[in-house]
DNA sequence: TATGAATGAGACTTCATTCAT
DNA sequence: CATGAATGAAGTCTCATTCAT
């Protein structure tokens, strides 16, 4: 794999694990085995970098939100969001992907919004579907609560995100 | 009011601000009008700085969770829990205390469970007495929810804080 | 005297031997027996420095320059203009001082006209009184000329100033 | 045109904009649309690039003052030499060349005396066959108003080379 | 001839912290 | 209690240069 490559991945676990500000960029050419000035060769800055480990993500991201959002079926829709958490478990990278974008949101204050946009969408259109009175609300509601297990999930060591899962899948299925 | 007391309350705005990495001694100590010697007098470091405005917290969040702990009906329970993420925004220094907390927590990833324990007992006695099959896990729900509400509101512009947490009563007034 | 006077005085130094781009500001430091923070400390940047030096140095000159401005003697403000060459050589520092400019007005290419126009004005006067037909432009020839002596004085080591300034005034003279 | 020329092309301009060491090979290769690396394969360094322009510009200096040196009439020798301010304008490329020719002398301080010697000599013959009486002197005096004129040229916006001129072609008619 | 990838050295600057007063 | 002067270590980034292709 390319050094560029390297790099991104380094940065990707450094940045997941201590935080933006905090990972220092000869501490990420150190992990990935090469020269500082390579990083700002490839990537212009610090923020060039960030930059490039986002959009690389926003690609998988919407990948992920595909799958749910050409989903007919309105409790397939809500099934497949619920998988969305555990889909976080998949492997170390993914797990790291998403925490970094939970740690981004907090220590840049962008929520970004827009990408979640068609996730809503979808989740709104199931629950009127199935006859929601608020189905807007109702949508909001279950990817707020996704954003309070993601903050636990990742934060919290003893949180069980496939017990409080199965809960919820319950309470979706009265 | 004494300079210990501004070196505290510019730190609070601006760790919750720009998280703790990102703000300088200098910057804390400029915006609060001291010399950035003062801050190591009275801190020891930047570290014991931090501490001290968590403390201070803990004891604001123990009085606001002591209310709910010792109440005894349980629809109360519920109901004043719900009523503390309204009380996020009573005013900028509380907001921003509470911004802390969860910014905090994505920057060091500590959860801080036993802080929130007692509440989360409250909680499950409250579910236990009103007849849910699953107290415990209906208490993790709800405090997982809120997580999931400051997230948002913190970070998401749009958010309609009151409009939520009024659907999220209803649903518990059913 | 003080460390940020050390650091002005090898700063002017360096910066009139070696240029502006090409002293580092470790080299400053080291030359001045400072740290290096140090001259961000007091003086900002590196910019901020060559202000600082700048600056001082436009008093100086305000003072040399006060003098001839004030004179009435016609004759008295071309001789004086003409003495203001031999000045450049009074002490190493000075000398330094006026290398200086001259090398930051060809690096930065800004030539200052405002600090020389009240000397212009007063040579103007001068030559008005002794009934030169085109009095300002005999001003602006005279410190052109000046302008030419500067830069053969200290790019030319052969350059004999004294010689070349009893020349200039035995033509005044005539 | 070839690359090699572009690049020197690129060079010759930045060089004489922004100086020698404030220009980096990145910004000409930038400018020139070439690679870093073919201007290390031309020139060997950045050292080499600079002795590739200035040789290129003895050449164009000697044909210049050639003219004047194989003159016999000596008012013509004067005349010639007052032209050759002028020529400085004649392009925007041959006014960088001699705009780079004085930045490096100040960046480099080698004044480059020999390189004017052969002009010197014919101004001195010349103001001895007009009967001065220090035609040395006078040479050199020439000369060095045409540094200051030089000076004032291509660093006071303000400043009239064609007028100047003109006046000091008076001086020389009387 | 021409380039893209790569780098060691060093540039400017900021940081948390100490100390004398 | 409070500060200004001072600094070593580290941070981000640029520089001239090399090398394989």
């Amino acid at each position: 794999m390319s050094k560029k490559n390297d790099i991104l991945k380094s940065a990707l676990k450094l940045f997941a694990d201590e935080g933006f500000s905090a990972t220092s960029t000869s501490k990420i050419a150190n992990s990935a085995g090469v020269s500082e000035a390579l990083i700002f060769r490839h990537f212009k800055n610090k923020n060039g970098l960030l930059e490039a480990i986002l959009k690389e993500g926003e690609e998988k991201a919407r990948l992920l939100f595909a799958d749910i959002v050409f989903e007919t079926n309105p409790l397939k829709v809500i099934e497949k969001t619920l998988e969305l958490g555990e889909k976080f478990m998949a492997s170390k990278e993914v797990a790291d992907f998403w925490k970094l974008q939970y740690k981004i949101k907090w220590e840049l204050e962008q929520y970004g919004e827009q990408k979640m946009e068609p996730l809503e969408i979808a989740l709104t259109n199931a629950f009127k579907k199935l006859g929601y009175e608020e189905p807007k609300r109702e949508a909001c509601y279950l990817l707020t609560l996704m954003d309070g297990m993601a903050t636990r999930f990742f934060l919290q060591k003893s949180y069980d995100l496939k017990l409080e899962t199965e809960y919820l899948r319950k309470k979706y299925k009265q």
